[in-house]
Order: structure tokens, then sequence, then C-alpha cells
DNA sequence: GGCGGAAGTGGGAAAAAGTGGTAGAAAGTG
DNA sequence: CACTTTCTACCACTTTTTCCCACTTCCGCC
């Protein structure tokens, strides 16, 4: 399981270095195999392939002219490409998401449980500091249980 | 239960001695691994991992279109980080949290029942005295039944 | 007041993580 | 088809981190 952000670097070659806290898992769970893509062109979502392969039946199972699931496929599918961990633990990252989610320097990656983000941190910082968690947040947490 | 304030050093490795009083309901109820994270990025939390396991669980339990769990747990995986307890009852605190909180030197750990606060003993000590216990306050205090 | 134990602090050495470079392969182009 | 250029995989070095050991200080008890 992924928890917490482990910052790391991306060289100007375009490889992001698996911070250890995660590769650990990832030695002991999943091979060396990786599915990137990204949704919102913002994000990169790093899946361990078999994760992947699990959304992927599920997908399968879908009926193949729902809009939704055509919408999801082209994004997907535009972003994404499957990559595969070199013996320093690192990712060569696809071109694409490296430009439009300006995936290089500084990185926040960040766990999913089942999955990585990777992030520019810079600017991952600014959405945080231009949404300042008020107590109103505070109280709908509390109402939800929290 | 975590109870009261025991001041502490964090030394320039970034590490911070839990009080023993703490220490010793540590080793009675909970391992030696914590998740410590933040919502504000002024005060650190430190969670035994099998408390914020159950906060985990009941975020998954809420429907991932809700913006207010988006905004948390855009915050806690921001600065969240697992973390294991030395043999000499210190926790290496994350880099993003040292900085954005100030946590070095003298900080207050503050105990919150299950989980621990750690903070930058000057800036609680400012806070205190800028934000003085109002009458108001009283009032809403009694309108809850305390 | 001193002695013993527990708590707190600091430092260093070994191991792990991170970084950059290079050679070889593959792909692309004229 | 041959040459050029880009890409990829591997290798070696440097830096950082982590873990452990030992010393100091504080507090309570004798």
């Amino acid at each position: 399981m992924f928890r917490g952000n482990h910052p790391t670097r991306v060289d100007e070659k375009g490889r992001l270095k698996i911070p250890s806290e995660f590769k650990r898992v990832i030695d002991e769970k999943y091979g060396n195999e990786f599915y990137i893509t990204s949704t919102d062109g913002k994000v990169a979502q790093i899946y361990p392939f078999e994760e992947w392969q699990h959304i992927e039946e599920r997908l399968a199972g879908l009926p193949s002219r729902n809009p939704t699931k055509k919408k999801f496929l082209d994004r997907i599918n535009y972003y994404g490409q499957k990559v595969e961990m070199d013996a320093q633990g690192r990712l060569l990252m696809p071109q694409l998401l490296r430009e439009s989610a300006d995936i290089k320097g500084e990185v926040a990656v960040v766990g999913q449980l089942t999955f990585l983000e990777a992030r520019n941190i810079e600017l991952y910082r600014r959405e945080i500091e231009d949404n300042p968690f008020t107590t109103e947040d505070e109280n709908t947490l509390n109402d939800l249980g929290i």
C-alpha cells in the first residue's frame, strides 16, 4: 500500500527516481512494469501493471458505447504508456505528460494506496496554499465523522 | 489516551524525541509505526498507524466526489509520510513539515487523545497570546454543554 | 548529598539511495 | 543501404540517510 508524499527528482532525460519507500513495496508486491497515464494531463498516475490490468478488466465489463467510457479511454490512451523501471529504480516519464504536467526537476510522488501520483511540487504547493482549509471545512469533516 | 503538553526538542537531523509520558502509552497500546501529516502545514499531526488506518477507512466510505474530502486528501497527502520510531524513541519528521511548520529546536507535543500534535513552541505561545479566550467563547462552550 | 536508573542528546560508520555519464542499440533520414 | 542522431540500458561514483552506540544530564530515592 502506497502512502504519503516522498518528493524526488526527474533528471533532464525525464527519468523519475522512485523514492525508496515506494520501491520497497514494489519489489515486494509487484514487478518492474508500469502503466503511466493521466485523465487531466496535470497529474501523472503511475500504476503497477498488475493494478492497471484490474482497471482494464473492469472497463471491459462496461458497454463499449458508453460515452463516459469512451471519453475516459481517449484520455488514458492519449497520455498513457507502458514503462519499465530500470535497475536504478527510475521510470522514463512519457514525453506528453512531462510537458503537460510539467514533470521535471522537483516532483512530489504521492501514494494513493494502489498506485502513485506524480506532480510538479511547486504547482502542488500553490494549489494547497490557494485553497486554504477553512473552519467550515473542519466542521464538514466533523459532520462526516472524521 | 494522550493528554497535556510535554515540550521536547528536535535535533538538527530533524529527529523529534517523544516525551516519555507519551512513549509509555505508545509502548503499551501501539506499535512503532506512525503516520505524520498536517491539514494546514502549521501543526504536525502524529498518528499511531493503527489510529490513522481508522481515519482512512472512514474516508474510504465517503463518496469520492465530495469536495471537502478531496481538499482534505490533497493536504494530508502533501504533508504526509509514514515514519518509524527508532530505538531511542525518536521520530524523523518529514522535511516538508519541518519547513512549513518550523518544527525545529524547542517543540510542543500536545496530546489529542488518539494522536499527538507537534508545533513550534514559540509560534504556539504567540497564537495563544494573540487570541485571548473571550466571554463569547465561554458562552459557546456553555451552549455545547461543557 | 550522593548514588542509581531512566530519559535525553550527539555523533559516527556502514549501508542505502541518488546521480550522472557512457557505450551500444535502435530508429529515423537522406 | 549507409550514415546520423536519438534513445535506452547499464555501470560506477558520490552523497545522504539510517541505525546503532555511547555519553551526559536530570530526577527520585536511599
